[in-house]
Order: C-alpha cells, then sequence, then structure tokens
DNA sequence: TGTACATCAGTGAACGCGCGTTCACTGATGTAC
DNA sequence: TGTACATCAGTGAACGCGCGTTCACTGATGTAC
C-alpha cells in the first residue's frame, strides 16, 4: 500500500484532485439541498465539466453517494473519537462521556445535511453497501470505550459490572447483548488483559446511545419546535441523566436525582 | 359546522370522495417509494384520470403532502390514545405506558414510510405549515397524560412529583419545562382539580420520549442491523428502563436494578 | 314538471424544466524503444 | 533526446424519461324561475 511507485505522474495527481473536488462540490450542495437534491449535473454544472466527464470518476450517482455517506461517518466518527482522546484521561470516565456526546451534537449541529443522510430516512431506491457499515459502527465503539475505560480505571460502581444485571437469562436480549459482547472482544482494539464490557451495562449504553441520537434527530428535524427549542439545556441534562444511567458517577457535581 | 343543508349533492359527495381516494392513491404510493417518489402524475395516472384533475382537489403536491404528513400524525395519534383508553385504567401507570410505547411502535413498524415522513429527516424544499403543529402534539401529549394519571392515582413517588426535582434552579432548561408545564395546564382536558406534572418529571418525560422514538427510528432506518436486528426484545428492555425512569414503579414483575 | 343559465369536474395539449446515462469523438499526457 | 504508439480525461450531442403546473375546452350536474 505504501510502496508503491514514489513519482505520481501528473495524470495520477490530477485524477486524485478532481476525485476530491467532485465529492467536495457534492457535498456542498448536499448541505444546500439535501441528499434528493444531489445531481451529478448540478455537479458537473459548478465544477466548470460536462456532466459525463464524472463518469470517469465515479460509475454511477449511487457510487458518489456512498463515498458521501462513508465520508460522513468516518466525520463525525473522528469527532467522536477525538473527544476522547487519552484513555483513562484527566476528565475522568464522566468527563469522557460529556465530551464524547457534546462532540457528536456539535458537529450534527455543523453538518445537518451529512447528518440527515446517515441518521435521518433512508433515501429511497438507495441500497447501502456493505462498505458503509464499519465506519458506521466507530461511534458507538467510542460509547463503549468510554465505558471500558471506565470499567479499567474502577469507575463503574461493581454491582454495575455484573454480566446478566437486569436482563433476564436466557431471552433475546441477553443472547444479542451477549453475541456482541464476544463480538467486541474479539474485535476490540483495546489492551489483551484489559476488562470487557458485560452485557447488561452494554444494552445501557446502547439505550444512552439511541437517546441521544434520538433528541439530535428531534432537534433537527424540528420535534422540539414550541418547547425545548433552544435544546442545549435539554441536551446537557440528557447527557448528565444517561451518565447515571449507563453507571458513570459524577465526579464533579453533586448527584441529581437520577440515581437514587 | 353540524348543522350545514342535510342533503348532500351528488357533486359534493362524489367530491369528498374523490378527495379521500387521491389521499389513499398517495399513501399507497408514499409506502412503495418513499415521499420524494410521490408524484401528482403518478397518482393520477392509477387513478386513471389526468394529471392536471388533480389540481380541482389540491392546489398543489406540496397541499396534497401536507395532508399526508397531517394524516400521519392523526393516525399515530389514534394509535397512541387508544392504547391508553381509561384514565387510571385497571392495569395501572405501568400497565399503560408499557401499551403506549408498544402500540406506537407497532404502528411505526405498520407504517414505516408514514412514520418516515413525520419523524425522518423532512422532505427538502418543503416547510411544514402550522396546521401540522396540533396533530404532531398528540403522541407526546399520550405520554404526558399516563403520567398525570399516575400523580392522580397516587402512582408516583412523592419525591419524583416535587417541582424542580434534578434540575438547577434558574435555568434554560427549567424555563422550559416550567413554561411548557403551563402550556399542558392551561389547554390540559383534565379536569381542573387534577394535579398537573411537575417540571423534572415533564423532562423525564420528553427524554423517555426521545428515547423510545430514537430507537424506533435506529430501527427502521437500519443502526441495529447486525446488532439488535430483531429489536423486539431490547425496545420491551427499554420500555421497563423509561417507565422506571420517570417515575413508575413496576406493579407486576420484581424490580430490575433501574432504580437503584 | 320543464326550461335557461350557472357551476364545476375532468380533458388534452402544451410549456419548460431537470435528470442519469451512453457513445463516438478529439486532444492531451504518458510510455517504450 | 526523439519518435510512434497507447492510454485516458474531457467533449458534445443525444436518448428517453418523468415531473409540476397552466390553460382553453367540453360536457355533465345543479339551481332558479
Amino acid at each position: 500500500m505504501t510502496s508503491v511507485k514514489a513519482t505520481q505522474t501528473a495524470r495520477e495527481r490530477a485524477r486524485a484532485e478532481l476525485t476530491r473536488e467532485i465529492k467536495n462540490e457534492a457535498r456542498r450542495q448536499l448541505a444546500e439541498s439535501g441528499a434528493d437534491g444531489l445531481s451529478l449535473r448540478a455537479v458537473a454544472r459548478s465544477l466548470g465539466m460536462v456532466s459525463s466527464a464524472l463518469y470517469r470518476y465515479y460509475p454511477s450517482r449511487d457510487d458518489l453517494l456512498t463515498a458521501l455517506i462513508i465520508d460522513a461517518y468516518n466525520a463525525i466518527g473522528d469527532a467522536a473519537e477525538s473527544a476522547t482522546p487519552a484513555r483513562g484521561a484527566q476528565a475522568g470516565a464522566r468527563g469522557q462521556w460529556t465530551a464524547l456526546c457534546r462532540a457528536v451534537r456539535a458537529w450534527a449541529l455543523a453538518n445537518p445535511h451529512e447528518y440527515a443522510l446517515i441518521y435521518g430516512s433512508p433515501v429511497p431506491g438507495y441500497r447501502a453497501p456493505e462498505a458503509t457499515i464499519p465506519p458506521a459502527t466507530r461511534v458507538p465503539l467510542a460509547f463503549v470505550q468510554v465505558l471500558r475505560d471506565a470499567l479499567a480505571a474502577g469507575e463503574l460502581p461493581p454491582h454495575e459490572s455484573l454480566p446478566p444485571q437486569g436482563l433476564p437469562p436466557q431471552d433475546l436480549l441477553a443472547d444479542q447483548a451477549a453475541g456482541l459482547a464476544a463480538a467486541l472482544a474479539s474485535s476490540a482494539p483495546g489492551t489483551p488483559g484489559a476488562p470487557q464490557v458485560p452485557p447488561g451495562v452494554l444494552v445501557r449504553v446502547v439505550i444512552a446511545w439511541t437517546t441521544l441520537f434520538g433528541m439530535i434527530s428531534f432537534e433537527l428535524f424540528g420535534q422540539f419546535v414550541g418547547s425545548f427549542d433552544p435544546a442545549d439545556a435539554l441536551f446537557e441534562h440528557a447527557i448528565a441523566q444517561m451518565a447515571a444511567f449507563v453507571g458513570l458517577a459524577n465526579l464533579a457535581r453533586p448527584l441529581d436525582a437520577a440515581g437514587t
């Protein structure tokens, strides 16, 4: 991969750059008109090319859309991962949690159409290829990672780390959670000896993740208009509630009534 | 309103019926191709009319869309309200809560495109008129109503009903919650003497509502593929967790670890 | 009950638009000798 | 370094499609006398 011809021909450079520029222009149009407004002809037009020329770079409109979707997942994945940089950082697990939630929301507010592209209703007639799955998992993995760190740092109350907690044994949910835990354990980038997040906590993280993205969607898609219109305070509160819900104690401020 | 001419002319009957049929056909196409696939010409075509004829019934495509949106909000509103029929029914508040959540999800799974129309990314270039707001509030109101009933029946723990619980005084969230509580109190269909839901509980209901719809969206839009793929068990669990979160004790089964 | 006029539902043609994609082409860039 | 050939980026025209909306019209349904 890294040992290809060192000297890039002018053609190759031009090609790489135009590929990038096409994607950027497409992203710009996405930000203005939404996913269905995205048209190859319009992109070509504002690049000063003829529409058929784009077919040298993307074999079809759907391929361009796929590239944008993958980019969007990676962009919010980057935002999420760089919000929780050091493992067990000075802020503590609760601080990491807060930073992660804020970063995700900030990205969504800054890139509403890209957010809608990946978390809104699926584009009709478009079927996401497999390649979108790995980038899509980065954000939920970042949430799990915070709890892994908390566990390693002893910041999770012990009763929260007992495996089946809150789950009836032998039901579908327990199986799914265990399966997910196993998948995480085998593909985890963590140190081998590091403790794995128990299934019961995993389910709570999934619920918390769902809550936060549900809230972002409600905010962006207008469900809070007229009640929690600037949703900042509500979101901050939800962050704290969900931190308590997954078992992260508040080390900075006195506890609110969440876990009592 | 009720005392119009009793005898409806044939024209009027035909007009009313065609208006309904147009909407139904549009809904059928929505269910097949999604919101952007909706076209006046296609609707007219499958009704055996010429496209321009539709303009006698809906002045534009957007007006037809608006009608569908209002219908969808009312349909899910009906589903929600009829899931919690009797005030303080035999099932108790917790049972009402469960029934409400299940009914909402069931409606969404049965009508995914209508769900996406109202809770997915907004249709680009379409601005929802004011008339969609009242029907949109029916579902959240149904959630609040469950807690109102619980309060009236003494099924909410007393500390949960103290007004500012869990909220720092004098911040934006407290103000918004108080404003919402006031709006609910003034427009409530409840008996005059009935207790109002305190702002702190209100915020929790909003978070729970957000969680459940976030989960439905994740389920429908494919975020659970590969992990919680049939999401039934996860949703059931979330219902229970959120019931505990808003303060509804489980009267049937022993408590899981939610509120401890 | 019967006639004269008004209302209005539905027609068919047209306007003007934008789209994704294909295809034969020209001309510039790269490669082999 | 120079020439001959291969590669490939970008062009321009075209195909075939569907869309929302307007407009002058015809013919049926309703109303007033």
